[in-house]
Formats: structure tokens, sequence, C-alpha cells
RNA sequence: GUGGCCGUAGCUCAAUGGCAGAGCACUGGAUUGUGGCUCCAGCGGUUGGGGGUUCAAAUCCCCUCGGUCACCCCA
């Protein structure tokens, strides 16, 4: 028989009592303060339709997705993200009233290399806000974020707000639409990392018609070099045409109109004017005063409609009054982020202890995601997603770890084996009280549990005996104002019903959560 | 997905082709009903897994699994 042990699967973790402890924590940090400001709790499944995250994402996430077809032939996927299922649901069972805000928390799942703060399973937590348009909404949510790290004790990070808007709005201008306009779309960080050339060479790969090169028309002989055989055929169309038929019109002016129409938006000119946009794009960036006044400059110089910039200012000025640190806040009009739902505002926050995994949450505006979803109602929409995580490191960096959290304030221990049923009884006293509290049940020597309370961090430990008085117990402060450190005269019998005024005495906390004072650091 | 580095006791790490070890932790004891310190003792390993070279492999080679770092991408 094989005995060897099972490994875990490949980017999942096994966290112990602390790692555990402290994801809880911070999970339930962000989630307090979601509650604060009026977001209420959802709760959506793990397992989705695959074509729930591929009509979302599109069909270049699929090879990041864990799906898999279940025992029905169904095709299934367990989540890389919450929204999308926040927003099926949503149109599934609409809110009966708008604005609808809410968090929900849970593990996702990406196939995706893992290292240092990237896993196979991780955990989000995260709001949307369904039904609010503008950049009030939108710098609610990005100062909900700033405010979740300020209670986790998280200093050493920085807000980078972008707008996808703004491109979307000259590609469209430029008659740019379906797979062209979506390439461009996701091309604005690509540019900047790696050069205009790149994305050019790349379109050129996934889209050999974006750069044919422009109509001529020599002797009568219509010389079309565009790809596609239609193209060819067409030519000799309009060869064939007699110039009385063509009225006032040349003869290139209807080939002209005759291959925008076969070939919809493919005119090279539009795509390297595009081009061209996005890399000076990708250079505004920088502290908001400057940088905003840079992508003025640049939307004037095209003529552009300064809208979305507008937005983006007030956006930025908005957070001011909701009292995120100015400081703290970067604008990159090249922020594009990955998944391509984006419609207007875009935002991350990084962290800068955290090496190359370093962004601690993303988000931004949804106004289309809805609609695509199949709503019947377009829902404009906002929202982001911490990675827990990664928001534990960041802790972890900026405060140190979390203190140990005890097992629980009280353990109670026989004093001798025929005194374990007073002890049990002891223990249940306690518990009514509120007072978190374990029963030792190895048996061992008093003073080896002691010893082992101690060290196990139990605030307090309770010795039981048929010996005391009926209903007491014998009670010693390992922690607090009552604890002396060394071997003290054996402790006097207290009624079980009166320690829970004791610790309070003591300044102990009742409840599991406490943390000992003496080893905090 | 590409490339580099690493993998030894529960944890942190030694052992440079020659007996697999230390510290911490854990268990018991040193006062048979009360402290973390100290002292003593004990427990603890297919050296990630598989194959190869060698008289001899934790050590060298190959494969594989896992981790990690830099790219890519993203929380």
């Amino acid at each position: 028989m094989e005995r060897r042990p099972i490994e875990r699967v490949r980017g999942t973790q096994d966290l112990g009592t602390r790692g555990a402890d402290a994801l809880d924590a911070v999970r339930a940090t962000c989630e307090r303060r979601f509650a604060a400001h009026g977001f209420r709790r959802v709760d959506v499944p793990v397992l989705e339709a695959a074509e729930l995250h591929l009509r979302k994402s599109g069909l270049e996430i699929i090879s990041k997705l864990y799906a898999f077809h279940d025992l029905g032939g169904r095709r299934i996927c367990l989540r890389p993200e919450l929204t999308a299922s926040i927003v099926r649901a949503a149109i599934a069972a609409p809110a009966p009233r708008l604005p609808d805000k809410v968090f929900a928390s849970g593990p996702v799942f990406r196939y995706e290399r893992p290292s240092r703060g990237r896993f196979r399973q991780f955990f989000q937590t995260g709001v949307e806000v369904l039904g609010a348009e503008g950049p009030l909404a939108d710098a609610e949510v990005i100062a909900l974020a700033g405010a979740a790290l300020d209670d986790l004790g998280i200093t050493g990070h920085v807000v980078t707000i972008g707008n996808v808007g703004i491109l979307s709005d000259v590609i469209g201008r430029l008659g740019l639409t379906g797979r062209r306009r979506a390439i461009l779309l996701e091309s604005l960080e690509e540019a900047r990392r790696h050069g205009i050339d790149a994305v050019r060479r790349r379109l050129a790969t996934l889209d050999p018609d974006a750069f044919a090169p422009p109509l001529s028309v020599t002797d009568g002989t219509p010389s079309l070099p565009v790809a596609g055989g239609d193209a060819e055929a067409m030519a000799r169309l309009v060869a064939g045409t007699s110039p009385g038929d063509l009225g006032r019109r040349t003869l290139e002016d209807v080939t002209a109109r005759l291959v925008a129409r076969m070939q919809g938006d493919q005119s090279h000119g539009s795509v390297d004017r595009a081009l061209a946009f996005i890399a000076e794009l990708g250079e505004v960036r920088g502290n908001p005063d400057a940088a905003l006044v840079a992508g003025r400059a640049l939307l004037e110089a095209h003529g552009l409609d300064t809208g979305p910039l507008a937005e983006l200012e007030k956006t930025v000025d908005l957070l001011e009054a909701f009292g995120l640190d100015r400081a703290r806040v970067r604008i990159d009009l090249g922020l594009s982020r990955g998944l391509q739902y984006y419609t207007g505002m875009v935002f991350e926050i990084e962290h800068e202890s955290l090496g190359t995994e370093r962004q601690l949450c993303g988000g931004g505006r949804y106004d289309d995601l809805v609609r695509v979803l199949g709503g019947r109602q377009p829902v404009p929409a906002t929202g982001f997603s911490f990675g827990i995580e990664r928001l534990v490191m960041a802790r972890d960096a900026d405060a140190g770890p979390l203190p140990e959290i005890a097992p629980a304030t009280i353990l109670v221990v026989p004093a001798t084996a025929a005194d374990v049923p007073v002890a049990i009884a002891c223990a249940a006293v306690l518990r009514r009280d509120g007072i978190a509290t374990a029963l030792d049940t190895s048996g061992r020597a008093v003073r080896a549990a002691v010893t082992h309370a101690a060290r196990a961090n139990f605030p307090v430990v309770v010795v039981t005996s048929g010996d005391d008085p009926p209903g007491s117990c014998r009670p010693r402060a390992l922690a607090g104002d009552g604890a002396t450190g060394s071997p003290p005269p054996a402790p006097v019998p207290v009624p079980a019903a009166n320690i829970g005024a004791w610790l309070d005495s003591l300044g102990i906390p009742r409840g599991r959560g406490g943390h000992h004072p003496e080893r905090e650091s």
C-alpha cells in the first residue's frame, strides 16, 4: 500500500492558526469598514458557468481559468474573481432600489505560475456600487479602499488612478470597432512598457489588415493591394463600371467608399492615429496636478473632448474631501488594467514592500458589464477588489506581524483524574458566563499543565478539585495585572460564577481574541 | 508560459564524495495541586520524489514535484 504523503496542490497553501487568524482578521477589518459605509454583504458561488467569465473577460482569460466539465456535461469553472458573479446575481434578482452597495469575500482561482504573493487559490474581498454613475461614486470606492488600508495600519502604499474612457472615446471617434478596438484598448500598458512598435507588431500579427496600404488607382486600372480576396473582386467590379455611372464622384472615391463599407473600420490611417495617441497617452502620469495639466494639453492638441479628463479631475478633488492623502495619489493615463470590462475610471493600489507582486487592490468603473452579461437595462457600476494575502503581507511589513491569539481565555485543569467531572462542570459555568474556556484533556500533572498554559498564551489557568467548596475553583492569572511571573502560594478557591468580574478587574478580556501582553512585540 | 537559484527533524539551519548534526520547539522529570528561566533525559529523518554515476551520494548527473527571484501577466 502506498504510504507516501499526499502533496498540496500547486499554488495553494495550508494555513496554521497563526496564518488563518491573520487572514481572517484582515478580511474582518476590511468588511467592518465596508459595512460602516453602508455596504451590505452578499455571497455568490465559487462555481459558475464558464461562459460567465469567458463572456466577461474575453477569450484571452481562458488559459488562466480553472474550467472543467461536470458530470452533467456542463462547462463549469472556479471563479477567477467576484465581480462577474455579483453582477450575474444582480441581473437575476435586481436590487429593489439603486444604487445597490454590496461587498463580498471569498476564495478565487487562477491558473497562473505561483510565486511570492501569487497563488492559484487566494482570497479577495471587495465592493461594488451598482447603479451609480459619476465621479462621486468613483471617488467613494477609491477612498473606501484607502480607509480600509488605514484601518489595517498599512502606510506604504500608492493609489494610481487612470481613465480608460479617454482612449475608448478616441478609438470610437476614429471609427475603430470590434476586435481592432479591443486590441488597441488593451495595448495601453504594453505601449509604455515595450514601446509603440511592439503594439504595432502585435496588431499586425493579430489583425493583418490593420496596416493595409492606401488605395491607389492608376490609368483606370485599380490596384488594390488590400488583403482579402473580396477586395480584388470588388476592384474588378468597380473597374468594369463606366465613368458615366459614377455621377460626380471619381472612381477612386467610389472604390474607397466600397472598401470602407465592406471592411468596416479598416482604415489604416485611423489605426496609426490611434497608436500615436496611445503612445502619448502612456506618458501622462505623475502627481495629480501636473498630470492633469499634461492630459488636458494632450487632448486639446488632438482636438478631443476633455470630458473624461474633467471627470478624473473631479474624482481626484473629491478624494481629498473623503480624507485620502493627496500625496499618496498618482495619475496615470496609461493605466488600463488587465480585465477588459472597465469603461471609465480605473485604479490600483500598490505597496512598496511586496516586490514583483505588489498590487494590493484593483478596480474601476464598468458601465457596460450588466448589458454584456444579459441585463436588459444598462446599469452603471464601479468597485474594487483587494487581494487579502497581499494585505496581510503589507500589514506585516508596515506594522509588524499580528500578535498570536490565545486559544481561549481560560484553561481549566482537573487537579487529579478524579476531579475531571468537577472541571467539566466548572468549564461549562465559565462558558455560560461568556468566557472562552478550554479544558485540559491531556491528563498530565498540574505543574506541567500550567507550564503548557503559560507557553500556549492562555491568560488564565484554573485548577478545579472536588476538595474545594462546590462551584469554586483556583484561578491563576498568567497575564495582565495579576501575573506574578514566579511560583506563588497556591491560589485560593473562588466561586466560578465570580471569575468574570475577576477577569475584568485584571484587565483580561473574556472572549477569545485577547493577546498575551508580555508576548506582544 | 521563459530563464536563474533553492529543497536536510515541526521551525531556522550545519554537514564542501566518507558515521545526518545543532539551536529552538515538543514530551517527561528535577516539589505526586500551579509559570515562561535553569538543569537532566527523551521524542524526532525513505536528506521533496524517482532514476543514474561511484567502493561510498544530502553532496555529482538526469527526470519530476514544490518553493523562490527576474521577465510575462495579474489581486
